[in-house]
DNA sequence: TATGTGTGTGGAACCGGTTCCATATTTAGA
DNA sequence: TCTAAATATGGAACCGGTTCCACACACATA
């Protein structure tokens, strides 16, 4: 490997002066164009590891998933990696795979590892004792101070319970999410508002995972009693497992259930039928969590702790 | 921040000793009770980029990804990331958004940064070039030497158009993915091959990528014709495309049309009608990967290129 | 002529680890 | 009893960058 040292003898030069070259200061042309001939008959690549451990800082950011196989995620991805690129910034993708004790040890190696500043969607006990800059996204823990950018679900439970309303339902379940997710409560919050709010009685099962399997078994239980006429489901995928339940059990969406879901992930326009659903600006959420993250880490790290609520979208569809 | 400095002065031990704790070497259980109380009273974390300079490891192996939408990989990433946490490696994922130009980027951004190892699903121009172990998967340029696992896709071909043919099919289309993709030609070769051998004419139009409305676009174009009774998508999501298109169509699956699809993704189990597919073993595909990425970079580097093929597996379901 | 101020340059110290080496001290074997 | 090997320890050099500092020169100002 060669190293600035060795850029310096070829282009006879002191070592400063290339380290100058690499990032702005004093240098005549002359050398300037010396020191860049250097580097290219060398093909030297700068050492990032020993550029951060000099200097303090990495350019990267860590970016936390619980996980991949739910389709809302890659659109959180993928507006936090652009916003970080146009920033020169690098994103260390790490994710958790739903297991609550992977994530400390997670976050700890990535701070070991250098990052600037941290983005998590993986639920932490204690954010506050995390020693860089921490945006925490879509689930927040309701307690501490942390900067956090999440939908507002209170108002996404009132879209999704107050369109069903309007078309009529009175009987809406909603198939919650583990009700220990903060998004998940919330949506519960603004269903149970809205359904009182109303004058009838809400109604809900938690579920324990956020998954098609979990929609599909909770669906075929409660469908056997025959009351419900609408069902508000925790997610775009539980959305999908209630539907095919529904459809083995004979009965005709919309006719005889409407489903609504919530994420609007691609897959939920191209289902048959495609789903109707509340939707979170995705995109918007990365992009937002990454600009607060490069703030805090590059700008200005004054501990005022902001809360961004970004608003979801009724999705009008196929099957409500 | 506490270094192994402050640690050896609290433990009034040198700092030779306190790296021998934290490594492994001769040191008294005296001194090793000092250093650990030292340790805990002064919160101290090991400085991960100090350490991988100084040694020129750094227990990390890079990803790539192509695309992070499609379910494909997130069975890739999980066999990956299992494989190298029981080894203790962390595994940084970086992907690529289809971006050909961003690959080499991404590649040498995270050589820069030290990783001691590469696992590339993105296509490379240039695979020798990269300076550290690396195994191409799925995607391989037939050319080079370079070590890589994939599916028997020539195999996985064949088993698809053999089962439709035993159905009693003879007018087959094969939707194929971008042919410059591997993957997608080696599959039209099994294709072919087989529809050759049986006495029937293989017919293929190439889509231009591998998604949902790939399949939903061509599927209503051609099937307008009528002379197809079975349709062998690229992957699983343009089968999909290919399903919905037909039901608008009001054709009956598998009555009137059969579909088969490649992948094996979650999500086809959870369609109506379950989608028909030769499935790839994802899980094994990152496992066998990350081990041989392990390999290279821990213990042996002898570049006797290696390449492994997994056996693909039909799953009957509802669509053929 | 003396005194700045803006440019330009290179040596050496520093970031926080690891490891070589020199130097004990203990134990085993002849 | 003497020597060799195993055990234990700490100082200092090193990894490859950045940056402080001392120094040099040109030109402007008083």
């Amino acid at each position: 490997m060669t190293t600035i040292r060795d850029v310096a003898r070829q282009a006879e030069v002191g070592v400063a002066t290339v380290s100058r070259f690499l990032n702005g200061g004093y240098i005549s042309d002359e050398k300037k164009s010396r020191v860049l001939r250097a580097i290219h008959e060398l093909d030297f690549r700068i050492n990032e590891v020993a550029r951060s451990l000099s200097t303090g800082r990495s350019k990267a950011v860590g970016l936390v998933i619980p996980d991949l196989n739910n389709p809302f995620f890659p659109g959180i991805i993928h507006g936090v990696e652009e916003t970080c690129e146009n920033a020169g910034v690098m994103v260390m993708l790490a994710h958790t795979a739903e297991r609550e004790d992977r994530v400390e040890a997670v976050i700890n190696n990535l701070i070991q590892r250098g990052v600037d500043g941290l983005i998590s969607a993986s639920g932490l006990e204690n954010p506050s004792s995390v020693s860089v800059p921490l945006v925490m996204l879509d689930r927040v823990n309701g307690t501490s101070a942390v900067d956090s950018v999440r939908t507002d679900h209170v108002q996404g439970g009132m879209i999704a319970t107050r369109y069903l309303l309007s078309k009529g339902h009175r009987d809406i379940l909603f198939l919650s999410g583990p009700l220990q997710n903060t998004g998940a409560s919330l949506r519960l919050q603004g269903y149970r508002q809205m359904m009182e709010d109303a004058g009838f009685r809400p109604q809900w099962i938690e579920g324990k995972r956020f998954d098609f399997a979990e929609g599909y078994a909770i669906a075929l239980e409660c469908l056997k009693q025959g009351e419900t006429s609408a069902i508000f489901a925790g997610n775009d995928l539980m959305a999908l497992g209630v539907v095919r339940a529904a459809m083995e059990m004979g009965l005709q969406i919309p006719g005889d259930l409407s489903v609504i879901g919530y994420d609007g992930i691609d897959l939920s326009a191209h289902t048959t039928p495609s789903l109707t659903t509340v939707a979170q600006p995705m995109y918007e959420l990365g992009k937002q969590a990454a600009t607060m993250v490069l703030f805090r880490a590059y700008e200005e790290s004054k501990r005022v702790c902001e809360r961004v609520e970004l608003t979801p979208k009724l999705l009008i569809r196929g099957t409500a």
